[in-house]
DNA sequence: ATGAAAGCGCTAACAC
DNA sequence: GTGTTAGCGCTTTCAT
């Protein structure tokens, strides 16, 4: 079998369909689009039409014709990263069935390449974006601020929103784990991080808030890296950290592969997870609760950021308000095994 | 500020480019696609005026026009499944820099969406597809037939390629695992094995080769369910295969989430994972190697597989012939401490 | 409620 | 190497 550009069969077109339904082709269009304009006796002379003959629409023409495709971009820095892949999770069981498009660009952090990618996506003239974020660089503020769609960011909250937002405190949500920590008695909390993005940077000033707040110094508590974060890093970061500060009784992880891999790295040095070493998460991925100990984690609401995110930009493209421009998720501690100091 | 649609600022068109160089619309698209086809010192003039008027191309028309539009459209049966995360890393990593852009179609596992979606795609006239497997529903296969854009099957392997194809045998790969927990000396292994996909399937046809050629009885050893794959439902797994079949000496997993699960499930109870219960998952993410202890499974290609796919593709789209049509991209079982009886 | 005409921005096909 | 013409399939605008 050949997949070589064989001669083109005839694509099914709405002059088709208009000629087997004995209409024309702008009713056929209305039809679709806008079945209430149409008389119901058309209308199923057209649906009718439309089944037999397999029409199917092309986007192409139609975006070129309305000047407004059906596409909703969505940047996010990673795809592979669990948390972003729940984002996508809710946001594709949202669109599913919306007469839209989600399309995927991925920043790979880099600004750079957010910039060309918005200058593409707005190029497709979409119907809305999605961006993660909201520490874009000049020229992508400039230029999202400056497109004719709805836009949505994401992951975080901010007080200059470019159009929506949806998102939860980095900072806060930090800054209540450390508390936790804290009120469990532990008095050396470390805190450790990899990748350190801008929402990575606002958790841990979230920590430093806490210990603030609690007069507890900070000391050499405090290990990040750039490197993308891994369960495997999380054993190198705990070496580091102990290394450097002995004193540490607790430490909170930016997020939950390092805190998997600290326990993993503390059972293997015999240190106990919870009596003598207090662990918490961020993210709450499932796998926390189900590991032994179980491990404290702060639960963040990832897949209904991507639900309503879109659902923010549909009330937009349909012309209603969203409920407000900006939708705070919050999040929720999870207190589990891991900070408990009266564990067995 | 307001995002409302406000008057259409006059789009920046190849006519305008054409002016200021001085030249004509079809020169300057050709200059964009084809630049060995115009004189250097057009070119030169149209790159500046490009530059300078900020102009973007319209996929839209484009596609219209040359009734081939620039989308890869991707099906995958899920967004969350960090396999399929993998894969699309791959993928998204090697179109970056092609005048392509990959579409996601999310087919949630069901054959209905997955004929919808394809039909939804072929509609763009894309000029290239992915889809996850080789089992496509009849609708399906028929509309990928007709199709005239290349085609990659990815994830698995079967003797009768659409189009092309990458991927590896699930069975030959969990054949392999369970030889490996024969030759360990696990003389009763069970399988338990989540979502029981067509490839989680051809899994455990593969577990059943080896103990059969072991002269191994099953047993009531083999415990599956329809559900998603988690973590916890390892433990709730392990319990239901512990109860029906308490023989049991070993366990592969259709996957290592399951694995991580019923790990943390046998410290929970006391079980030496090693010495007392064999243990091997499949895909090797990357905790396996950090756990505690750590655990052996069967490494998958999955970016690789992402890569290869579209490297197929562009090589179709460009004209040549990929290296094959059928790509086969092995595994590699990792043996770690979980599956060594003599473990401390 | 329905239709005719025009054109979205680009490229295929064919000149020169 | 460059330009002209026509048209991709749809929607907008304006008429009826």
């Amino acid at each position: 079998m050949t997949k070589a550009p064989e001669k083109a069969p005839h694509r099914v077109t709405l002059e088709d369909v208009a000629r087997r339904a004995q209409t024309s082709s702008i009713t056929v269009s209305r039809a679709l689009r806008r079945p209430e304009m149409v008389s119901e006796k058309l209308r199923a002379r057209i649906a009718e039409a439309v089944t037999e003959l397999g029409y199917v629409p092309d986007p192409a023409a139609s975006a070129l014709a309305s000047r407004r495709s059906n596409v909703i971009g969505v940047l996010i820095p990673s795809v592979t990263n669990s948390v972003f892949a729940d984002v996508l999770a809710g946001l594709y069981d949202t669109i599913a069935g919306q007469p839209f498009n989600a399309q995927l660009g991925n920043t790979r952090y880099a600004p750079g390449i957010e910039d060309a990618l918005i200058r593409v996506f707005l190029g497709q003239r979409p119907a809305g974006l999605i961006v993660t974020g909201v520490d874009q660089s000049p020229v992508s503020r400039a230029l999202l601020e400056a497109a004719d769609c709805p836009i949505v960011q994401i992951m975080d909250l901010g007080n200059a929103p470019i159009d929506m937002m949806v998102g939860f405190s980095h900072r806060d949500a930090a800054r209540t784990a450390t508390e936790h920590l804290i009120a469990r008695g532990y008095s050396c909390p470390a805190f450790i991080g990899a990748r350190m993005d801008p929402r990575s940077e606002r958790r841990l000033q979230g920590f430093r808030d806490a210990l603030a707040a609690a007069g507890i110094t900070e000391g050499a508590r405090v290990v990040t890296t750039t490197t993308p974060s891994s369960v495997a890093l999380g054993e190198t970061l705990l070496a580091q950290l102990l290394a450097q500060a002995p004193e540490t009784d607790a430490i909170l992880c930016n997020n939950d592969d390092l805190a998997l891999g600290v326990q993993f790295a503390a059972l293997r040095r015999g240190i106990a997870i919870g009596p003598e070493l207090g662990l918490c998460g961020f993210n709450d991925l499932e796998v926390m609760a189900a590991a032994h100990p179980s491990i404290t984690s702060v639960r963040t609401f990832r897949r209904e950021m991507g639900k309503l995110a879109i659902e923010m930009l549909l009330a937009r493209i349909e012309g209603r308000d969203p409920d407000a421009k900006v939708r705070d998720l919050g999040y929720a501690l999870m207190p589990r095994d891991s900070t408990r100091r009266d564990r067995a």
